[in-house]
DNA sequence: AAAATATACCTTGACAGGCGAAGTATATGG
DNA sequence: CCATATACTTCGCCTGTCAAGGTATATTTT
């Protein structure tokens, strides 16, 4: 990973939900998929995937069932909730709108 | 305040660097020309403020010398330094990058 | 003259999110 | 049979933010 944790703070939630617009999935594809797109530039660390699962979950914006494999690991999936996919949206406007914030206030 | 903190945490060195880049400020005036600058949307809490400035100093970005105000409350100055002028350069170019990092990971 | 407000700085303790480290379990390739 | 890949989980530390409280001086209001 090359680029600072607490730029990405703030956004795993976002991330997160973003991938689950396209359909449900589950942490370690995820964390795979997050890593192709950003071509190896980033990637979840474990331990903080999997408590922002617990965390979104709990504040009801993605539920959670185990898949049914009948062969590998088991792997949990999770499904983002009407809920879920409005906080998504308003999360995408608060990056909007901050992008342009910082972009005001680190410009000198 | 009305954007999330966890989106500007990261940014609040850089932005203080940025603002040093224009001259020697103080805390009180700094916090100011950010609320100003933003319209009101933003400003960095005292206590977050302050605590940046230590880290900036201990970490030689920027130094401190007292003013010799003759009237009103007494003003602690701050000056970038050439390593802090030199960090400002590779915050700026951390922004660049995660924000297309983060553009590319939330849009589904 | 007293009280309120604005300027200006500082510290403490709590909290939340990220993450290193370690652990559990199953399947596959050498 | 052992290493590696897949897949999930928990514990405890670290760091940055911030609410709350404090200090001190000058101006404005009552």
């Amino acid at each position: 990973m090359s680029i600072a944790s607490d730029m990405i703070r703030g956004h795993t939630d976002t991330i997160i939900l973003a991938h689950l617009m396209s359909g449900d999935s589950y942490g370690y594809k995820i964390n795979r998929s997050i890593s192709e797109k950003t071509g190896g530039q980033y990637e979840l660390k474990e331990a903080t995937l999997y408590t922002a699962f617990r965390r979104l979950e709990q504040l009801g914006f993605i539920s959670s069932y185990w898949g049914d494999e009948n062969t590998g690991a088991r792997r949990r999936y999770y499904s983002i909730t009407p809920a879920g996919v409005q906080e998504y949206h308003r999360m995408l406007g608060e990056w909007e709108q901050s992008q342009r914030l910082i972009q005001t206030l680190i410009t000198s």
